[in-house]
RNA sequence: GACUUGGUAGCUCAGCUGGAUAGAGCAUCAGCCUUCUAAGCUGAGGGUCAUUGGUUCGAAUCCAAUCCAGGUCACCA
């Protein structure tokens, strides 16, 4: 239990016989002590004046003292300060603490809580290449999934590709007229970057053909509809829904393309999945929910045949669930969807990282679903996060300025390679170690800036800023895990662990004591990440975390302490914030190296 | 226009279930490598917490209004 935690119960008890009074932790407020005051954790009184009726100082003298008299082993001694009480811990207290837990590992994870949760995350189109939005969905969801595991839940991650529709027509089209049979091997292009260069040849040409039309007297609408190529594309989707074997066989050979290349981008990043669905499978469900909504009349047909939904009463508008021609439109399958997962995998719950942009259609899913009495309909999550911005404004994939992932890893992974040659720390190196060292040091950096973020807020991606591995970033932390690492190994050797004792006579060093206070708090940090579904909890507490040890690693010696006692206490708190170090890090997707 | 999210230092962000003098990083300036890795540490300057009003012992935090910015309001996905 946390030390806050134990100081909510004990001024409870205290309030309870001193006063002959129940109260709830809301009556109070604990706060950890600001560094100008004496003690470490403070009680705010305020609030208990009026219900008490007396004054801030009073109810603190009583409290202070009932409390350092019934927990002498937490409680030293305490002051008053304009209606605050500060209450000073043991030594022995924050000591016992570091003992028992600098060599676990496994510190502050949760035993299996028996919930199971689908994240579902990625979700990409298979006409372009991934670009910095989807790292920031893949970051999120991986470290969401992470988060959950280590507090106690069963994680299934899945995907939804979409690899249909009139969007994956569209590349089809223009490599059929335009390619002349280019392949990733004849052009030694990745494949979802060959695949992409054809949507985009796409809109160039579509473009020029409206234009073209429009010169010639044509209403952009009908210039519009009347592009050849787009004519071509619409054509094309209906050969590929009938099924045509040619279209079939160049949809195949082009996603298996994509894949390729998505297989290689993820690897790169580390995303990986339990579940893989596809569209073009997915498509067709939800046709039957459609009519057993009609069925239970939470839908009604129009006269012309189309099926909708009426959700004026909850303030949203009319939607339409099918079309006239009786195809489904995007919410059909996702409620299909929905549904799917829930008998698959039995999940409690289903959580969704979807941009910001799909709020509203997100809020309309789980209405439905819940109209339709469907199961844990309540249970549908939308983590919705915020887009990511460049200094110079929003990315437009129209105008070329969106930010290619597998350009933006490479570019990181070099400033590494550059930064650590320049260093000159780790000459003896093998070619394969120096590799690994780069990379480990180059996604940590892009991962760690994409979510020290709250995931919800719209960030902005500074191109110069991130590749600034000083401050507040992942090589920061990386590197006070490394330089921890190299005491350890000189004064422990391999496998050998320091001496445990209980035998400490001369008082904590306020910088030892903030060490060890922080890494009390991880717990808690974990536990706010997981109720928030926010990896920036993790990467603020991490670094704050690494800020304290350093400022404590350059006042005190580790391996010259004063005494002996000293010098295992500092290898043990050094030990404990290596550990927590590296597991948060590893909740990001974050790898920690040994040396750096 | 309706709904929704946001506005905190020059820039990027914490803090928001009300509490002590509003915090980091970057940038700027001044220091610290003969002692465990300087990708580090110490210090300085930098704020009308968008504006106005309200609630109260106390407001960046809660409420209301206003201004500004983003998102959505498709038989696209």
């Amino acid at each position: 239990m946390s030390i806050v935690n134990q100081l909510q119960i004990g001024v409870l008890k205290s309030l309870a016989s001193l006063y002959e009074q129940t109260f709830s932790e809301k009556d109070f407020q604990i706060n950890q002590t600001k560094p100008e005051f004496e003690g470490d954790y403070t009680v705010v009184l305020f609030s208990l004046v009026k219900t008490l009726r007396l004054s801030p100082d009073a109810i603190g003298n009583q409290l202070g003292e009932k409390l350092v008299t019934d927990y002498p082993e937490i409680f030293t001694s305490f002051n008053i300060i304009k209606g605050f009480l500060n209450l000073t811990v043991t030594d022995n207290y924050w000591i016992t603490l570091l003992n028992k837990n600098y060599a676990d590992s496994c510190f502050g994870k949760k035993a299996l809580t028996g919930k199971k949760v689908m994240v579902e995350y990625s979700s990409p189109n298979t006409n372009k290449p991934l670009h910095l939005g989807h790292l920031r969905n893949n970051f999120l969801g991986w470290s969401v999934a992470e988060i959950l595991k280590a507090n106690g839940q069963e994680v299934i991650k899945s995907c939804i590709v979409n690899d249909r529709g009139i969007h994956i027509c569209k590349s089809m089209i223009a490599w059929q007229w335009y390619a002349n049979d280019a392949t990733p091997q004849s052009t030694n292009t990745k494949g979802d970057h060959l695949v992409g260069a054809y949507y985009v040849k796409f809109n160039d040409v579509y473009k020029e053909q409206v234009a073209a039309l429009m010169a010639d007297g044509k209403t952009k609408e009908a210039a519009e509809k009347e592009a050849p190529i787009m004519k071509a594309t619409q054509q094309m989707l209906v050969d590929w829904e009938e099924g045509k074997p040619e279209v079939m066989e160049l949809w195949k050979t082009m996603n298996s393309w994509v894949y390729a290349g998505f297989d290689t981008t993820y690897q790169k990043i580390g995303s990986d999945f339990d579940k893989t669905y596809y569209e073009s499978n997915t498509y067709l469900l939800g046709k039957d929910i459609v009519q057993q909504g009609l069925d239970k009349k939470v839908f009604f047909k129009k006269e012309d045949g189309s099926i909708w939904i009426d959700l004026t009463a909850d303030g949203l508008d009319e939607k339409i669930v099918q079309r006239k021609d009786g195809t489904s439109v995007y919410i059909t399958q996702d409620i299909g969807l929905a549904l799917q997962k829930y008998e698959q995998f039995n999940i409690d719950q289903s959580i969704y990282v979807i941009g910001n942009e799909q709020n509203y259609h997100m809020k309309v899913l789980q209405l439905i679903c819940k109209k339709l009495g469907m199961p844990n309909a309540e249970n549908i999550f939308h983590l919705s996060y915020g887009m990511v911005e460049l200094t110079s404004g929003k990315m437009k994939s129209r105008e070329g300025t969106v930010v290619d992932a597998d350009e933006l890893v490479d570019e990181m992974i070099a400033t590494s390679q550059k930064l650590t040659e320049e260093l000159g720390k780790v000459k003896d190196f093998t070619a394969e170690e120096l590799k690994d060292l780069y990379d480990i040091i180059g996604l940590g950096a892009m991962k760690f800036y994409l979510l020290r973020v709250d995931p919800k807020k719209t960030m902005v991606f500074n191109p110069e800023e991130s590749i600034d591995f000083h401050g507040f970033t992942g090589p920061f932390v990386q590197y006070t895990h490394a330089r921890i690492k190299s005491i350890l190994r000189k004064e422990l050797g391999n496998g050998e662990s320091s001496n445990s004792t209980n035998e400490f006579k001369s008082p904590l060093l306020p910088l030892e004591k903030a060490v060890i206070i922080q890494l009390e708090q991880y717990p808690t940090a974990l536990e706010v990440a997981c109720e928030e579904h926010n990896p920036s909890v993790i990467a603020n507490y991490v670094f704050n975390l690494a800020k304290t040890f350093n400022s404590f690693y350059t006042e005190h010696s580790i391996g010259n302490a004063e005494t002996i006692e000293k010098k295992y206490l500092r290898l043990q708190l050094a030990a404990m914030t290596a550990n927590i170090i590296k597991s948060g890090m590893q909740l990001m997707g974050i790898r920690v190296p040994e040396r750096m």
